[in-house]
DNA sequence: ATGCTTATTGCAAGATTTTTCCGGGAATGC
DNA sequence: GCATTCCCGGAAAAATCTTGCAATAAGCAT
């Protein structure tokens, strides 16, 4: 069996030009569906493959998708990654695109690397997270007419691109109104210190639910973090528990957080949920795992992925249409670290 | 400031000819180090990126390395995916190489998923893992002359490509030793069908030291089951807890199983570690989180990526060095999950 | 027959870079 | 001063595919 490597090489086996073999395999309408059925039948028996390189550089088109991916060292990848480029890769599968994942170096600047990786015409479009308020990259690839989506948004009604997100400001509201009714009045909320934008949302549903109580009797005890410096995470975290007046329940805006601040607690002999209430955010595996099992929002990362595939996709066909926009609300996933506030 | 897009842009902006720019860039040492030097300045100045596309097309080299990740929907990702890929990413953009992750559909045959990849020129190189017995996809690398890696290996002594793999066989004689020492006789080995060689490998370490005692009191009970089969996995899992003579000491091919073991176990009365043993492989976040804690053994995962990326990338710039080789120990971790044999 | 559509296919020009081959100028040695 | 060597840089080909436009063939009405 002779092998077809090339379009000219098909297309003289076939006595066809290398243009009629191009179209007939991108099922032009304009080729005859006989002649596509031949040329199919023949690509597949000679093994035929096109070269990407070459269609990328002809039709301006890579059939890549470019997702960052920060490096900070060992232990520190996001716990759910796997599973969102897994979804990712899947869902951009379908259209026969696939994920390029591109290292952001650890110091210097994470726009200018955007920057390169968009004039190198490596990608069709890029799917963006860890939003940040102001974000320059969401600028940049606005600018530069790229598509993009991105997971997160930068302020709550935004339409200038496309978005998919989280309801992180409900899911807040939720977690207090569930523990007011528990009797809680001593709140406490353990957050980051990074400007991504999820962490306004969530701490603005907290304070919003907390303020249309108006009840004098609440209190609310604020502390944060640099999300990957673990001893400033204890220090917050002590910060959190220390004190006569130490709040009864406290959210944290990931899961990571509040694993290591029932640890703490518990360290300390201050048991969950019988002396404080902890709820999470993400329900990451160990999430699960841990005794007492942690009460905490499930954001369904995979579904986010597939739905940010799907929106991806649609743009880079069609890049004029209107940007679309999704909040998806998270699950609450009860377990056995939140429970009634501890008689005063 | 003008924009120079391509090298001709920027070729006619310096009077020199594409040729010389592209020499330049490449820094071959024909070119004039003012040359270069001049050249470098203006590329930076002008904003100049070199198309990808083009690069691939006329080099032949992409720039990009393969890695095949498996649909099997949700939270069935591997738990290491996210750290694994992390590291291999970074390992690679030292080079300016980019990781693609390729979808394997579900159903659909993953060799010719995989030969698909090659033949269409995308990838420079492949690393492979999930390695089996008489793996097709190594042969056909092999054929096809591209650069890959594997982590894993399929046979013990193999010297036809280049491989890095964890010593299951080595870490489960080191668990059976640790826990005949702790007075165990009643061994259970919980494992899994699919044909993958690490399986073979752990195996064979624990029989190896089994056979090695000589003590004719030692029961080994086997049992397997199909990994992404949940009601499978549990039926395998209460098989080998039945029965009054059920092991007292587990080792569990990996720690998600090793995770449903504890949790059925305690679930039936059986308490861990007091009256069964467990070990587990792998290390997974979880395994610190459960209580006990997990005894298992960590293979690094990002150690090893980081090692393949820099093999895979030898490999590359050097497709005819001999194959090269690595064995890693994994470190034993150890937590509550195992202790003394329980009185008879 | 003639002319007009319509349906198919082919030609040639890109798309952008790398790479091979080669000419010309400068430096070197005698 | 002449031949030889050494560098440097230019022209053109090569890599493979897509696409706009031209061309041919076939079909049909007049």
């Amino acid at each position: 069996m002779p092998k077809a490597n090339s379009l000219s090489d098909l297309a003289r086996h076939l006595g066809l030009s290398p243009a009629t073999v191009s179209r007939a395999l991108a099922q032009h309408d304009a080729i005859a569906l006989t002649t596509r059925k031949r040329v199919a039948d023949a690509a597949r028996e000679l093994g035929y493959v096109p070269n990407r390189a070459a269609q990328a550089l002809a039709s301006g088109r890579s059939g890549f998708v470019g997702f960052l991916l920060p490096m900070r060292g060992r232990g520190l990848a996001d716990p759910f990654l796997g599973e969102f480029v897994s979804a990712l890769t899947e869902g951009f599968a379908a259209k026969d695109v696939e994920l390029l994942l591109s290292a952001v170096p650890r110091e210097g600047s994470e726009l200018r690397h955007l920057e390169h990786l968009v004039t190198s015409a490596r990608v069709d479009g890029i799917v963006l997270s860890r939003i940040e308020q102001d974000d320059a990259r969401v600028a940049l690839l606005r600018e530069r007419e790229l598509p993009f989506v991105t997971h997160g948004r930068i302020g709550p009604d935004e339409t200038g691109y496309s978005w998919l997100d989280t309801d992180g400001e409900a899911a807040f509201a939720e977690a207090f109104d569930l523990l007011y009714d528990l009797g809680h009045r001593r709140f406490g909320l353990l957050s980051i210190d990074d400007p991504l934008t999820f962490r306004t949302a969530r701490a603005a549903g907290l304070r919003g639910a907390f303020a249309a109580k108006g009840d004098p009797s609440l209190s609310l005890r604020q502390v944060s973090c640099a999300r990957y410096d673990s001893a400033g995470r204890a220090r917050a975290i002590a910060d959190m528990l220390a004190g006569p007046d130490r709040p009864t329940a406290v959210l944290a805006i990931a899961d990571g957080l509040a694993l290591e601040l029932m640890a703490a607690a518990q360290g300390q002999g201050v048991s969950v949920p019988q002396d404080i209430s902890v709820i999470g955010f993400d329900n990451i595996p160990s999430a699960g795992h841990v005794t007492p099992g942690l009460t905490t929002f499930d954001a369904s990362i995979a579904d986010c992925a597939t739905e940010l595939s799907a929106m991806l996709l649609a743009r880079i066909a069609a890049p004029d249409m209107p940007h679309e926009s999704r909040l998806l609300r998270p699950q609450l996933v009860l377990r056995q670290s939140h429970g009634e506030a501890p008689q005063a």
